[in-house]
Parts: C-alpha cells; sequence; structure tokens
DNA sequence: AATAAGAATGATATGTTGTATCATGCGCCC
DNA sequence: GGGCGCATGATACAACATATCATTCTTATT
C-alpha cells in the first residue's frame, strides 16, 4: 500500500468516525495505519511495540487496548478470536455495509483475508442451526487455511 | 445425564484410551466427569475449582492443563476457542470419527451444542476459500446462537 | 481569552489464560 | 525389588485483558 492511498484510507476513516460522533485523533489514526502497513494481524502488545518503533514514543498497552475497541466500535478493525491479534477492515475505502467479517487464517505465515460469505451458504448454516434447536445471531467465522504463497513454497 | 450412562461413556473412554497406548486415570476420568455433567462449557479455571468441589482435595491449574491436553488429544474433550473454555465430546459412547467438530454456543446462558455440519456445505466453503486464494485446513466452526429456551425467555 | 465540561490518554494495579521447567510420585516390567 | 517411563505437583513466569483513578487535551460557551 502506497502513501496516497493510505491517506485516502484515513481520510474516508475519519469520515466514518466523524459522522458517528467520535474523533479520529492522531494516536488513533496512527495505530489504525500500523495495522493497515501490517501483512500480519498484531496483538496489543505487538501493537505497542510496533507503536513504540513507529513513534518514537511509547504508548501503554492499555490505551492501545482502548484506542483498538473505540477502532473496532467504529468497524474500522476486527479482532480474530482464534488469535488474540487484530486487523484493520478491509473495506473502509468502500465504505462497506456493516456485515460479519469472515476471516481465511494462513497458518504458516499467519496472514488474514478477509472474506464476505455468500448468503446461501449463510442461509443453509442458519436452517441447519435452526434443526438443532437454536437461532444464529453473529458469527464471524475464522477459517484455518493454508495460503496459495505458502501452499507452493511447501511442495 | 444419570449413573449408568456416565459409566457406559467413561467405559467407552477408557477403551478409546487404551487403544491408542494412553490411560484413563483417575484424575482424568473425574476431569471428564466433570465436564460431562456440566450444562456449560468450563475454563480451565473453573474445572481447577470444580474439581476442588468434587474431590475433596485441590489439584494444580497446571495439571487440568494437562489433563485436558491429554483428554484433547484423545478426542474426548473438544476447545472452544471463542470463549477458552472446554467440553466433553458428544460422541464418546458412540465411538464416533474424529470429524471436525462445530459448535453452536448460546449467547445467553452459555450452553454449547456440538453438531455436524454437513459436506455439502463444508465443499461450498472449501470452493469460496479456494477462490479468495487459500486452501481449507481444519475448521472448528463456533457459531454465536440463541439456543430455544432463552428465545422463549426473552419474548 | 477564561473557564468549565467532557473526551482522550497516562499510570498503576490486578485479573485471567496459558506455558516452561524441574521435582516428585506411582505403576509396570523384567 | 530395581529401574524405567508416565503422571502429577510445585513454582515461576509470559501473554492477554480489564479496572480505576489521575492527568491532559478539545471544544463550547461566555
Amino acid at each position: 500500500m502506497n502513501k496516497q492511498q493510505l491517506s485516502r484510507i484515513t481520510s474516508k476513516a475519519k469520515d466514518i468516525c466523524a459522522r458517528s460522533g467520535g474523533r479520529l485523533t492522531e494516536k488513533r489514526q496512527r495505530v489504525l495505519e500500523i495495522l493497515l502497513l501490517s501483512d500480519t494481524p498484531l496483538s496489543a502488545y505487538e501493537l505497542t511495540d510496533a507503536y513504540g518503533r513507529a513513534c518514537e514514543e511509547s504508548m501503554p498497552t492499555m490505551s492501545v487496548y482502548r484506542i483498538l475497541k473505540f477502532l473496532e466500535d467504529e468497524h474500522l478493525v476486527h479482532k480474530l478470536n482464534s488469535t488474540n491479534k487484530y486487523v484493520a477492515c478491509a473495506h473502509i475505502a468502500r465504505g462497506h455495509a456493516h456485515e460479519i467479517p469472515q476471516f481465511l487464517i494462513c497458518g504458516k505465515c499467519q496472514s488474514a483475508k478477509e472474506i464476505t460469505i455468500p448468503s446461501s451458504i449463510v442461509d443453509d448454516l442458519g436452517k441447519l442451526v435452526g434443526k438443532a434447536g437454536y437461532t444464529l445471531m453473529n458469527s464471524q467465522l475464522e477459517l484455518q487455511c493454508l495460503c496459495d504463497k505458502c501452499s507452493v513454497g511447501a511442495s
């Protein structure tokens, strides 16, 4: 991602925050940028370190957690529950609807790709769940995969 | 679950362990029984407490983790990654194949139901993942739901 | 511009989940 | 019954996360 793309996304992110009455402060923006530029999801503590390296000043981990919560509430960042790490939303620039995100996580290089699962599959799942006596609420699927790059390397 | 059902399951569990060269010791069996009798998934620390209450002697949490690992390796227990809790496998008595289990977790009463997702849905998911440039490896889905009991109560 | 209210951040402590490591106990086989 | 290997205990610590109170920064209002 180049600088222009990055600034286009952060500008859009500012709009999204403003619309909900929030503010994308400099620190929040920096945390978001670190996630946008990272190849892999980062834990709160990894983000603390990355922030220290990138900004020549440190941020308490507590603040990182607070900022992540803010960014999650604004749908700018998602948390991967299976790994306790965080990723920037892949759809900020497009002003996407807030569907439940789904993730493919490479077990080798740790990359994570955000995808949308077609409603047909979700409907099938919903019916199955219904038969079992439950109602599907909210489900962010996190599928353990191997990405094509790593598949090739492993041959 | 009554005593007879319980002892039938633990007996079967002993067989399963024996076949793989492991031993279902008394402590391991007690941990498994606590999970079998619990209405909800339990964390390792909750299990530590439950063990202390049930057995008049305490077990170090470290041992609980080790025992859980053993039981997971024998496919007698599953870990829910979204909640960091553990459940007894629902299929011990039936000598099930070791398919990837899938779970419906009630967001209100925390009950968890183990289900099997038909291969048609899994295949659809696999194709989708392939289009995104990934290969599906292992996926224990954990779907956030509301169970029928809680749905009725909430009306 | 002064000030007050509220939002954002810092600092510190603590809770929860999980792993590493070395010591001890216990069963089994020859 | 001596020794080997598996199971368990004890202790320390790492990683992830939240609670709470203090301080600083914004912004609105006068």
